[in-house]
RNA sequence: CGGGCUGUGGCGCAGCUUGGCUAGCGCACCUGCUUUGGGAGCAGGGGGUCGUGAGUUCGAAUCUCACCAGCCCGACCA
């Protein structure tokens, strides 16, 4: 490619409303173009990129055995309503009708889609059964953000697994989970499987590779030491043992007036410290009013209560709803004597005694509470969130918290869907089976901005020559030397005949320029061809990683660079990988 | 959904508080001359009607209201 034939608008300042570094870059550089709020149009560069990126995904799904689809991206509401997702999904699945009003969706996933074909399985003998594709997810964001990283168009890698056991999904579940770890190698993105909440989609085993980045939207709580690793949405850690005192016979009620929270109690004078306090949180799961009780000093984690109560929507009570059900305003409200109502408690509170929290009077709260004695707790569930600085319940390590990007994610479906959609087999006894499936997904547009939170520097991206729009540039510094001028273009045909992808910078450009546009949009390689030089037989190479610049001889130049390249292909650690 | 902020040529911004000539500046773009290895210099030039609509006024980018769009934070601590 000739840079002169190239759209590449590159921009010396980004638009102010960008922000994350990926966002700006992706801009700058003139790979990507926003139409509006969550819809970016790829520009040549950009979809370069994006293109190499899927192709090593393909790669790897290829590998492992996975046969790629390619699914309508619109739906019919039926497959949806079959699935009982087409209410569970609510905003967030775009809908429109066609002109004989039927109802149709834009997919956010394929699930249904893919377990519908697969009725057309039907005998045990033709499982397992990995298929995939590489198509766009609609989803109705209410808040899309930071440029590629969450948008609601977008392609998506997703892959499905289908097999006739729970042993079976195992295993399909870990050559995905190890074919992962392949492509974010592959990809240059430091990738961290954590253990995660497979939140609305169902299913049991859940892995989310993660890479760590502040434009991330994601907290993961990892140790140092031992390698756990976990959203915050599912990580645990231990606490140190909290011992009380004996409480009295029954709780005693007192007056608090103008006490709201749990400072305020902490700091009242015959309150009681936060971590001696219950807190009692009204919520509504799927309509029903439901109380959350967790230490006065801990954060209610609303995905833990969510999966554990198996609930499709949650949210806080309203101050009216809280009243209603408990007959005090928020600040007053404690599960003391609480009947008919679901109380689910946090496992911290277990056993605990002598307890002080609201009295569900309006400025009154209890003391001397015994959670065993005086709370009718319906279930016991790890429904905190964890803090920086607890204690790894590993190896007791202090945990971090790191923030970032979610890249990819795997988990178990388990046969909801495969059973709604009509899927069955027969086993070797003949006996009718529903199939289990599996999930695995990687935006695609998500990993190239990932990738460029992970690669850039003040001047640019840096990619990785895996998926680098181009592997090397060729700068023509003077359009005017003839000599020159014969030398760049020769080393273009070369670099081309010898499977190299390579850009001629042709334009009639000061070299400053063409210099900073190969760095800023991320060119791994330059070669410098000047009048000069090419008079000695030489040109000059520079790496956009460290630019280091090294002199080399015209006649050996082709060689260097494209060995250079083709090692580097495949990043250090990565498998080869062919098909 | 709640809160904050912003819409002025392709991009970045000023002007708005204290309404008033043909709405400015930098970058980019076009022409010419010079320059030519780190985003060139000089000269000339083209392009916006100020997000949209209504209102106030002799007069609105500027004041008022509504709407639309976009960005950021939060989505929870009883």
């Amino acid at each position: 490619m000739r840079w002169s034939n190239l759209f590449v608008p590159t921009l010396r300042d980004a638009p102010g409303d960008a922000e994350a570094p990926s966002h700006k870059l992706l801009l700058r550089g003139g790979f990507a173009r926003q139409l509006h709020s969550g819809h970016y149009s790829m520009l040549p560069l950009g979809w370069r990129v994006h293109q190499k990126i899927s192709e090593i995904i393909r790669l790897h799904m290829d590998a492992m055995g996975a046969q790629e689809f390619h699914l309508p991206a619109m739906h019919p509401a039926r497959i949806w309503k079959q699935s009982g997702r087409w209410d569970v999904m609510g905003d967030e699945m775009f809908r429109l009708q066609d002109r004989k009003g039927s109802d149709l969706a834009l997919g956010m996933t394929h699930e249904e889609v893919f377990a519908t074909h697969g009725v057309e399985i039907s005998s045990y003998k033709d499982l397992p059964q990995q298929w995939y594709q590489i198509q766009l997810k609609f989803r109705d964001e209410p808040r899309p953000k930071s440029g590629l990283l969450r948008v609601r168009e977008f392609y998506m890698k997703d892959a499905y697994s289908f097999d006739i056991d729970e042993a079976g999904l195992d295993k399909s579940f870990d050559a995905y989970h190890d074919a992962y770890v392949q492509i974010f190698k592959h990809l240059s993105l430091p990738a961290v499987p954590v253990e995660a909440s497979s939140g609305a989609m169902g299913g049991s085993g859940s892995n989310e590779f993660m890479v760590p980045s502040d434009a991330g939207e994601d907290d993961v709580v990892m140790c140092a030491d031992c390698g756990y690793a976990a959203n915050v949405e599912r990580a645990t850690s231990a606490l140190a043992e909290v011992s009380d005192d004996a409480p009295p016979a029954a709780p005693e009620i007192f007056d608090t007036p103008d006490v709201r929270t749990i400072k305020a109690l902490a700091e009242f004078d015959g309150g009681a410290a936060a971590d001696r306090q219950i807190k009692t949180m009204v919520m509504v799961a799927d309509d029903e009013v439901v109380l959350a009780l967790v230490r006065g000093d801990h954060g209610l984690n609303e995905q833990k209560l969510s999966d554990g109560l198996r609930s499709a929507t949650l949210r806080p009570a309203s101050a009216d709803e809280a009243q209603k059900a408990l007959g005090a305003l928020p600040g007053s409200l404690g599960a003391v004597g609480v009947d008919g109502i679901r109380i689910v408690a946090d496992l911290a509170l277990q056993g605990r005694t002598n307890m002080t929290t609201g009295a569900n009077i309006d400025d009154k709260h209890y003391r001397g509470v015994d959670l065993a004695r005086d709370v009718a707790v319906t279930e016991w569930l790890d429904l905190r969130t964890v803090t920086a600085g607890e204690p790894c319940v590993n190896c007791g390590t202090a945990l971090e918290i790191i923030r970032c990007i979610e890249a990819g994610h795997i988990f178990k479906l388990g046969r909801k869907y495969a059973e709604a959609m009509g899927m069955s087999v027969l086993d070797e006894n003949g006996d009718k089976r529903v199939p289990i499936m599996g999930s695995y997904g990687i935006g695609v547009g998500r990993a190239m901005a990932a990738i460029i939170e992970t690669h850039h520097d003040d001047n640019g991206v840096i990619w990785p020559v895996a998926v680098a729009p181009f592997e090397v540039s060729v700068i023509l510094v003077s359009l005017r030397d003839d000599a020159a001028v014969a030398a760049g273009e020769d080393l273009y045909t070369q670099l081309r005949q010898r499977g190299i992808d390579v850009v001629l910078d042709d334009r009639d450009a000061r070299a400053g320029v063409k210099f900073a546009d190969t760095e800023l949009t991320g060119i791994p390689w330059r070669i410098t061809v000047g009048p000069k030089g090419v008079a000695a037989g030489m040109v000059e190479l520079t790496s956009r990683a460290t630019g280091e610049t090294v002199e080399v001889a015209l006649a050996d130049v082709v060689d260097q660079v494209a060995a250079t390249i083709e090692a580097a292909r495949i990043p250090d650690g990565a498998d080869p990988i062919y098909r």
